[in-house]
DNA sequence: GTCTATAAAACGATAGAC
DNA sequence: GTCTATCGTTTTATAGAC
């Protein structure tokens, strides 16, 4: 396991893509210069081509992983259940995992626009998996009377909207707990879906 | 009345700005290049700065009069009311407008880190008072009985996300009408605030 | 008021030494 | 794998002719 001094493969690689995510999602990505992530991350701007191939990669890169983590999340702590039960697991789901990921789920929004045609259709893809996963359970809620929708279509985009807006106020110092913040969206969720 | 040839600042002024809120809106701040608007207008890069000292005063002049046009149309809207009809008015209005302004609305959401703090902080006071706006509504319709809402600070954050969502997946080329969205919002809103 | 020309700096990305 | 050095381009903004 003998390695050439100033050889950090393994730690820098995931380092890059983390000064890369903590600065786009601070500045945003066309403000974010390959100068500054390499300065953040302690290296040469020319290091960082080790570890990817261009900027534009190194952003996509991000939204993906972050995409398929969340589908694999949800995935993982969904399981079959009534509506009403499934809807209340997805809100709490949401709000909890973005809170704990804020620059992910910023970038993720924000950037839609800076991928190139061929990498946006992926991410769209995916961000469409993820919507599609709270529509079946609108769907099903729906045609067992349990909840009182005028448009399903309408109603997932609006849930998720309301969901996702957490991101741009929460903070940890503030007066509500992460908890009481599921819980009170939770709330109003359920009571806008008519259950 | 007479003017030089080529001297055209009563129109050209307009045109800058029209064009970097174009552009803005579809690239971002940071991604569009004063060549970018030049070219749009029909001038030269340097002619620009007849009407603007710099990008960022294009940006904060944009995003200002697009926050004081929302306030003047909301006031001129709004009128004494009870709570619940208030709130109809607030979110007709909202997705209402919103809908019509796509690129200042965009521009006012996902702009605001491009903002040199000076700037920002007058952008984030116009935006609070458009926020206070309908959180006073729902304030007295939860002091009347009206609305049965848990917290209201978050009931304001959580209903301005969810009608604000529109903007990013309605066309006007697609099965619902303006009207029937603003219906369908409503309907949602009125139903999370427990009228 | 708009043009051409340019200053001064920053950009993404690459080459080659070590 | 990281460095220094740099290529070629683009950036914001300004100066001065017309």
């Amino acid at each position: 396991m003998a390695r050439k001094t100033g050889s950090h493969s393994e730690i820098t690689g995931p380092r890059v893509h983390a000064a890369a995510q903590r600065l786009f999602a601070r500045y945003g990505y066309a403000a974010v210069s390959m100068r500054q992530i390499a300065t953040e991350v302690g290296v040469q701007a020319g290091a960082l081509y080790n570890y990817t191939p261009d900027k534009q990669s190194l952003l996509f890169d991000l939204m993906r992983a972050h995409l398929e983590d969340l589908l694999a999340a949800w995935r993982a702590e969904s399981c079959p259940a009534p509506p009403l039960a499934a809807l209340e697991r997805f809100c709490r789901f949401h709000v909890r995992y973005h809170l704990d990921r804020p620059d992910e789920v910023f970038i993720a929004y924000m950037e839609l626009r800076n991928l190139v045609p061929e990498n946006f259709a992926v991410i769209e893809r995916l961000r469409k998996r993820y919507e599609t996963e709270l529509e079946t359970i609108l769907c099903a809620g729906q045609a067992q009377g349990v909840f009182a929708l005028e448009d399903v279509k309408l109603a997932t985009l609006a849930v998720i909207a309301m969901l996702t807006g957490v991101t741009t106020w929460y903070r940890d110092t503030g007066r509500l707990s992460r908890n009481r913040v599921e819980m009170l969206y939770w709330d109003m969720v359920r009571k806008a879906v008519g259950a």
